[in-house]
DNA sequence: AGCAAAAACTAACAATTGTTCGTATTTTCG
DNA sequence: CGAAAATACGAACAATTGTTAGTTTTTGCT
């Protein structure tokens, strides 16, 4: 267990240089000088610095995925589920600053299986995000609008809401939650 | 004016380059071979890479400075304002998609001088674009909403319209603008 | 045709990259 | 304590990086 945290460790650390630098930017010497210790030590916790983006983005997918089933399964009405999405966001983002920056922009690193893995959990959650957007449409709870504009719209709100939150870290996450609710579905109910 | 055509040959070339792979992951020799020459010779019309996304990255802040120059100072409405800013993104995303994607993420690989230059372009843009939002609130033209929420809203979803209209290049601009429009203003409107 | 400018080339550089190997040190725990 | 496991180390690697220097080829103009 006690390597498992040392790992956690250095991906928390690893996540924070990415965010600030960027992937390929930042070298594993970096992350090993944050740590203080020299880059070949890394070795004997990870087995390579691509692995590293490799999980940190897989489980920010995973944790969403999960979010999303929980909210889709759930005996509330469309509206209220479009709701519990915001929130899942923003709970998320406080509790992942980091590793959720990287989602933006530091995919394009990924290579191979992973790579199509990461799409197939982005995807799947967009597609899921979007029966949920169409459904409170067809039941008259929202605004006839361009569902993938809108749809598009509240994904670049939501994906961005990291960068609001590092400058705003004070605002308490309820209120966060309550305001986000009111700006994003508010807006185009009916 | 042929070195300067060239040059900026070379400068969109890799701003598509950047913007697939990333800057750092993007070497000058990819740069050099998706021209079908040898990287040496690029550095007859360049003086360093980092200067290519420099100029990428400074030429878009002016661009937008220009045109919220012209939106502020025109004989319209506040709200009128706002639907120009956001015809304005329109706009510049359509005629600079890739150099346009590279503000949300790349910037972060700028320094010194030009790291400071850009962000004040970026605040300066920003400071303006909330004067007008504020004028709108102020003049009970839109709803009384969280100001800088709803200001990070609308410009996140502006700065990724870039990545939407890419999957949809086969829209009208008029049509877009007015979808834009639409989804982004109307919602919060009195 | 001939000349100057522009643009491309080859060869090579110092620095940095991610990573491996073998070894030393520290920590854990019976 | 003492053994085993976890963790860190220094040295070194092959590959890739951005860039320079000097030279040759191509282009455009009179």
């Amino acid at each position: 267990m006690n390597k498992l945290s040392r790992r956690e460790e250095i991906k928390a650390c690893a996540a924070r240089l990415f965010r600030k630098r960027g992937y390929q930017a930042t070298s594993v010497r970096d992350i090993a000088a944050a740590l203080g210790i020299e880059a070949p030590s890394l070795y004997n916790h990870i087995n390579s610095k691509k692995e590293i983006l490799e999980e940190l983005l897989i489980h920010m997918g995973e944790e969403f995925i999960g979010g999303m089933n929980e909210i889709k399964n759930a005996p509330i009405s469309s509206l209220q589920k479009l709701e519990r999405l915001v929130a899942l966001h923003v709970r998320l983002t406080i509790e992942n600053t980091d590793s959720i920056s990287l989602i933006t922009s530091e995919y394009v690193h990924l290579e191979g299986d992973c790579r199509l893995a990461y799409f197939k959990l982005r995807d799947a959650y967009e597609k899921d995000f979007r029966s949920i957007l169409l459904t409170c449409i067809d039941e008259g709870e929202i605004k006839d609008v361009n569902i993938d504009l809108a749809l598009f719209s509240m994904l670049s709100t939501l994906r961005w809401l990291y960068s609001w939150y590092s400058k705003n870290t004070d605002i308490n996450p309820i209120a966060l939650e309550q305001e986000m609710i009111k700006n994003l579905i508010n807006g185009i109910r009916s």
